[in-house]
DNA sequence: CCCGAGCTATGACAGATGTCACTGTTTTTA
DNA sequence: TAAAAACAGTGACATCTGTCATAGCTCGGG
């Protein structure tokens, strides 16, 4: 029997995910959490062979709890399920240890059969999840540096480029740099569709 | 017995879903649509008591699917399932006719007696919905224009005031005042904010 | 019939934006 | 260690953006 623990936000979602996941006699549902904190006290209390993580959720997402768990040892497997096909967090998630990535588009039998291979050790991510690394690894002078990303969340709050300068504490000319750089990595034209795809890709 | 069609494109979400609520004995779920255009084949083909409808969907979205009951004389009552606080969708949902409108992180219990009520014939609308309709209520003279709608969801593409001019058939200086106009409305300072404020709240 | 609202347009203006070229410093990495 | 990135900065430049005042047109409601 596999213990699970299973952490979402939208509670309709949580109950149903749960129940459909206890109908398979190899997995049980030990212990729900509604945000990252919950997860993180019951994964603390408890132990279990897998916690499915859902990414966004408020006070603490999938990520905070990622790295607050590698922080304190906890080496519970961990299975991503989320919305949209990501990017960067992705890569996050993967360089924080994750041992799954799947969306919640995902087919009822597929996610049954990747959490059994994960609890069996092996990695599970999607094509979808896969032709994104290799598009990725094709082109690596696309990805954002520290600062790009800095500022490209500036931009995605609609700040302008004076603004950002003094949030920073840079130039307002090197501010410039950056969102040109920005633009010409993202392939683009301006700061609003810099925006756009950021919201788009989940850049942000 | 409560006859449902339960339309949600996550696989997981509709599966997860509909177990739950068939574990109510006055409900049951008597089909499942994964989007827009198999829930209109679905509505022609037998009668339900309410279909619960997700917002956001391939092919066909929520409204597209209300619109087009609508014109076909549907009358089957509507409640609306949806993630996102939204705004104009809301609106344009009621118009069209909708019956309820609820939150997915939703208890549910709640969403149960929601179901009831709208088959009932009440009107079914979380706090968060009434007290943004309240809102607008007070300040009408914030709705845009249908030339300003189309103008935004421009912007909301990353078009450029001279690209937009070229698509509308308009003068650049017209366009430029007609976004001078939304970001009046949306008070925000400039294009990006504004595309910001409209995927946010879902003007588009 | 007239008023207001929506749509169109123009010109002028200030300021924001994006590009380029060039110069440094620091940090990483091969 | 030496080369390569990332980071910070400047100045000049063309263009885009947003504001304002002003004005003409059309259409529907009072």
């Amino acid at each position: 029997m596999i213990k699970c623990l299973l952490v979402e936000d939208q509670t309709l979602v949580r109950l149903g995910l749960a129940n459909l996941l206890n109908l398979d006699s190899a997995i049980n549902i030990e212990a729900q959490a509604e945000d990252g904190l919950q997860a993180l006290t019951l994964l603390a209390e408890h132990s279990f062979d897998i916690a499915l993580l859902d990414m966004r959720m408020p006070n603490l997402d999938g990520l905070g709890v990622l790295q607050k768990m590698r922080e304190k040892g906890d080496k519970t497997p961990v299975l991503i399920i989320t919305t949209f096909e990501d990017c960067d967090v992705l890569v996050k998630a993967l360089n924080l240890g994750a041992r799954g990535y799947v969306l919640k588009n995902i087919e009822l039998e597929e996610l049954i059969s990747a959490i059994k291979q994960v609890v069996a050790g092996e990695r599970v991510l999607q094509s979808a999840v896969t032709d994104f690394l290799l598009k990725k690894e094709l082109s690596p002078q696309l990805c954002l540096t520290d600062k790009e990303q800095t500022v490209l969340q500036c931009l995605s709050l609609g700040m302008p480029n004076k603004m950002i300068a003094k949030k920073l504490d840079n130039s307002e000319g090197t501010i410039r740099n950056h969102v040109s750089q920005i633009l010409a990595k993202l392939d683009v034209k301006d700061r609003t569709q810099a925006v756009i795809k950021a919201i788009n890709q989940n850049l942000i």
